[in-house]
DNA sequence: CGGGCCATGTGAAGAAACCTCACAGAGACC
DNA sequence: GGTCTCTGTGAGGTTTCTTCACATGGCCCG
């Protein structure tokens, strides 16, 4: 009689977290929950489906293929919900809203804030993850942060502060990759797209001078740019990655970037209203040039513009 | 730190199914629960956003305009994620599949299911609930319930049976209507309309032998059925009701149809396979037919072909 | 107008689900 | 081999959810 039999919900809301985030450990911290929790969620998930969610060495988990799919239907879902319940109004001040790309909120930003809270523990923070265009008054956006194409500078209602380079090249699971793996070979493999942005290909292809790619043995497209990043890791193709999201995949180990990393068209911009920008959005602006500047960049680039070996 | 601050799940569950069915009884019913349990649960969820979403007296509860949004939002939400679950394959006989709209699902079949249960205890019957088209081989259908214009009978794969008619007129809630009210009143109410079926008006003008509607203080378009009449009872405005969805709405008080209701162009029908239509759809076609004529018809239509006072 | 009916609100107690803590196992890296 | 990181798990406590039974309040009908 009941018209949908729906899995546990709170089982979902865990394993989308880890779906996001690529290890337990993180989705429990956003959860504000140990990591044992999410990993009892996932697994009665995993019961109640009858379906394997997660593979690999407990060290280095992945999800299959299934997980993916799930994951991936259920962000936006998720994204819906969230979006449609109203908040009640906050008893603190008002925090400052910075306006993100969602993964670079996630592999970035939000693991440096702690340090902007320690300097400045007066100014509450809160991160809006948005891919789109936005408005500063009527999304009540003080600082947003996007990608801008190096040299486009102007902007009619907003003030453009680059504060970090944009570094990008082919990355993939560990048993994809081989010592000494040259241009072609990364080519022929399955390719990885994500919607948020699908000159990657091209526009890293342009960085190397390279005119026209070769088809690719397989593409596969994907909504978010850490579901990309996350079929990476399973295994499943190569994408090209930006070096700021994932260079701590490339420091565990998860990936690999075969090719290094190029420079790419685009920089990474700061958004601060042309006029009253606040104080707050200042500091916060200049924190972002100290914390770009202090990144480190990517190792040198094992393929350069002259491609191939 | 958390990306996301939602509401709680279950309660949010429970708040849907209440939103569909207007009942929390229903709801209840639904999620195999007490209403008790559902009623805390939208009381939760009340508390956190700190939003009334129910209003009205006990015995007769609305959605507010708040609780009506986020039901909207939510449908589709759970939706995604049902469809988006593997399910696991059931133990038992593979039971026949009736493919149907959600509203008339909800809001006749589903009602009167046990009798078809009782009559034969040996068939398990499935309710996909679908607006669109379907294949009876590639999603399994054994047989679907559908509109169909009248003379429209003839179809290349399916066999179509008509089973029972079609009556459609305005109803709203009991607030907006006054005894005597008349076409030029009822044209000058907020007019609620339905994605799923965007010609009732001009279907039910036509019935009437009215050529042009006069434009409407407002117009709101819903996502389902269910939700415009829902709207309808909450006073939102006056919607065009089928009388199979609205009659239980109807005799409890929570609609009233002032005009009437007069014949609509379509009849609903029961489809199956012009070949190898298997004994047990037959069976349930069968059923259909004797429901559908057991149905009591709509009362006489006070507002005739000649319209108006 | 009072009794019956229906649907929801609610107190208290029991049931279920969840979480944490602490430790174990398993790779990876040095 | 030692150490670090991440996940799996047993036991036990805590929170949350449900149920049952009854109360409340509106509607209908005679």
């Amino acid at each position: 009689m009941a018209r949908r039999q729906l899995p546990p919900l709170n089982a979902l809301r865990a394993f989308e977290a880890f779906g996001r985030h690529g290890r337990m450990t993180l989705a429990a911290e956003e959860l504000c929950v140990t990591h044992g929790a999410v990993s009892r969620q996932i697994r009665q998930l995993e019961d109640h489906l009858g379906v394997a969610l997660t593979e690999g060495p407990r060290s280095r988990l992945r999800m299959t293929e299934a997980g993916l799919k799930l994951a991936q239907a259920l962000t936006p879902a998720f994204d819906q919900i969230a979006a449609a319940s109203p908040r009640r109004a906050p008893d603190g001040p008002r925090p400052l809203v910075v306006s993100c790309l969602p993964t670079f909120a996630m592999k970035w930003l939000i693991p440096r804030l702690p340090g902007f809270q320690a300097t400045h523990p007066e100014i509450p923070v809160r991160v809006a993850e948005s891919n789109g265009p936005f408005d500063f008054k009527a999304d009540g956006v003080d600082l947003a942060i996007r990608m801008r194409p190096i040299g486009d500078d102007r902007s009619d209602d907003s003030e453009v502060t680059p504060f970090m380079d944009h570094f990008h090249g082919p990355v993939m699971a560990p048993e994809r990759a081989r010592a000494g793996m040259d241009l072609a070979e990364v080519l022929a493999l399955p390719r990885l797209l994500t919607r948020t942005f699908v000159e990657s290909w091209s526009d890293w292809a342009l960085g190397l001078a390279v005119e026209d790619l070769p088809a690719p043995a397989s593409e596969q497209e994907f909504d978010h740019y850490f579901y990309m990043l996350e079929a990476a890791a399973a295994g499943l193709g190569v994408a090209i990655g930006p070096w700021a999201f994932v260079q701590r995949d490339l420091a565990s180990g998860r990936l690999v970037a075969p090719l290094g990393f190029i420079p790419g068209r685009s920089r990474i911009v700061a958004l601060t209203p042309i006029e009253g920008g606040s104080p707050r959005a200042l500091a916060f602006r200049d924190w972002l040039l100290a914390e770009g500047a202090s990144t480190p960049l990517p190792p040198q680039a094992a393929c350069d513009s002259r491609g191939g070996r």
